[in-house]
DNA sequence: TACAAAAATACAAACGTTTGCACAAAAAAC
DNA sequence: GTTTTTTGTGCAAACGTTTGTATTTTTGTA
């Protein structure tokens, strides 16, 4: 059953192609009459118009192409769906890549986005991913990026971030005024804008409050469980930390079973504060106090970010979106 | 910066657009030298194939439609990241689209994927989702349709899906054999395969134990948290059980909520038993036992499944995968 | 009734590939 | 040295749309 064109339905008609196409499209310079006929026929055909040939004709087709470091990730996963929830009544379909967090595969996957003549690229960059230059060439071609999250200035487009400053900064003067004031920091890789900007909020309180930073306090690379919870049982053998300010839920819930594991008590005897809000930090015990991220938020405003820079061809360079987030006080940093 | 195409390489090289092509595909009809020649020209030009192009001319892409009810529920995320990390390798895209378990979006999201010609669609169906003529009419445009965990039969090829019996039964023999003998079981809807199958896999090791079963110790539409916990304090209340057996592990936080909010212990006065193996149920206290459900591995068959589907034109019809679970033991079932 | 303006439709080229067939040149076979 | 086979290229059509321009038809006006 071969499927039925444009063509089709001109011939059943006794027109030509173009009136149909013109028909379809809802193009005010053919007659009403002949739009409804066409209309009826295509319905009767079964007629489903092929968006390859018109992306072929047209430069450009209504795939948006998103890539992320890891789908199943809780942030995005939720990021993802905010977007096509965004973009699909818009009338854009995500063709969606993952970079594992590497770099290569990031390349691969930009190429197969090019290759595939997307409309826009809306990423968030692998880990790493400390030169630009393959996503700058998207931008050249004239392929517009809008970057979440993990975001470099250095590619122009606009970009949506979590005020992650804030959220850092909050967090800390909860725990400060909450009678901390030995507060580690776990935190990832200080190549990502992401973590940087965690650090600086939690040194801006620390300073705010007149306590000392103390370098040792830092520990990069500390953003799983498993590293988050050999990183706090050292630093509470021998820094006698108070507190933990944990720039992701794992590695806090990593530090929560340090501490415990250690025999002293949550929050009684050490303080813990996470960030993103992951599904599992309402459900834990104690109820872990951390920073809302809001993922949906995000996509969002990704999405209809996007969907203005196409709009306006390539409009909103430089352009940065500051999600506000939310400090959730629970159980684990209130004595 | 126009971009690059087959006839910039051939005008540069003196030879007509079908040698290259051919070249660039590797064609043993062209010569090393020339083949040479083209990929050094096709490198320099910066040439990017247009595959919108070639999958007009070809009449197929390669890009394999995702239909799942949402892209940012863990299970479904894990499947659709090892259906992507199967697929990218073999050279296919992923198109992806959330059906928010609803019918009507279901219905639009095929036809998106039959307008973009993909080459297959992989999908879950939609709670609502009772007449698959939509999913039908996909298979007879050719267009295969590999389906996983939710399936029906009336829909010709593959399907992948968990020994939800197997599961089921295995969870329910364990709280016996532990000391539970009222054993109640918060599942979800009937139309679905996924609930069906472990309602009868609870039947078999109640009938199994010369234990009676009892139709109100069923409660179905109980599968996130909140109707978890009311209608397990309500079973609390009345039918004395003294376990649960959830087909979900957001309901069986909702019973261990519910429990515990009675006054009573888990597992020492009711145990409970899960199904899922979401990331939160080895982090809840006490640790919830429960049926792993490997989305991974779905994944992974699923994306073999429709290469071969692809590679066979069409084969496979009817071919049901069982996935194999495991029992998880941990502490909310052992007294 | 004639003529201009407006509306509706037709024509034809283009988008960038792929591929069956034709053809020439080189290599192999006789 | 002729014929056959093999190897390498070229030619041209096709995939199904879209769209600028040309043409026809309709409508309005004098």
């Amino acid at each position: 059953m071969r499927r039925a064109t444009i063509i089709d339905i001109a011939l059943a008609l006794g027109v030509t192609p173009s009136t149909v196409s013109r028909a379809l499209a809802g193009n005010s310079r053919v007659s009403l009459t002949t739009r409804q006929k066409v209309l009826n026929k295509a319905a009767e055909l079964g007629y489903q118009p092929n968006v390859v040939a018109s992306s072929l004709r047209k430069g450009t087709s209504d795939t948006i192409g998103m890539l992320v470091p890891r789908i199943n990730r809780n942030f995005f996963s939720h990021v993802i769906s905010a977007v096509e929830e965004v973009l699909n009544p818009a009338g854009f379909n995500l063709l969606i890549c993952q970079s594992h967090e590497r770099l290569i595969k990031e390349r691969q996957a930009i190429q197969v986005l090019l290759k595939n003549r997307v409309a826009g690229i809306i990423m968030s960059h692998s880990i790493e991913t400390t030169d630009f230059e393959h996503i700058i060439q998207a931008t050249r071609q004239r392929v517009p990026v809008v970057q979440f999250d993990r975001v470099n200035k250095l590619i122009p487009g606009p970009r949506i971030v979590n005020d992650n400053f804030t959220g850092a900064h909050l967090a800390v003067k909860h725990l400060i005024r909450n009678g901390y004031n030995r507060i580690a920091h776990l935190t990832g890789s200080m190549a990502v804008n992401v973590y940087q900007e965690r650090l600086n909020g939690y040194k801006y309180a620390i300073d705010e409050a007149g306590l000392v930073f103390e370098p040792s306090m830092v520990i990069e690379n500390a953003i799983t469980r498993e590293t988050g919870f050999e990183e706090a049982l050292k630093l509470i053998a021998k820094n006698k930390v108070d507190a933990f300010f944990c720039a992701g839920d794992f590695s806090a819930t990593g530090a929560i079973q340090a501490i415990q594991h250690s025999g002293l008590k949550v929050p009684t005897d050490i303080g813990v504060v996470g960030f993103a809000n992951e599904p599992f930090a309402e459900i834990i015990a104690p109820k872990l106090s951390t920073v809302e991220q809001n993922a949906y938020d995000m996509g969002i405003r990704a999405a209809k970010s996007m969907i203005k820079v196409i709009a306006d061809n390539n409009s909103g360079d430089g352009i940065e979106e500051i999600v506000p987030v939310r400090l959730l006080v629970r159980e684990s940093s209130v004595k």
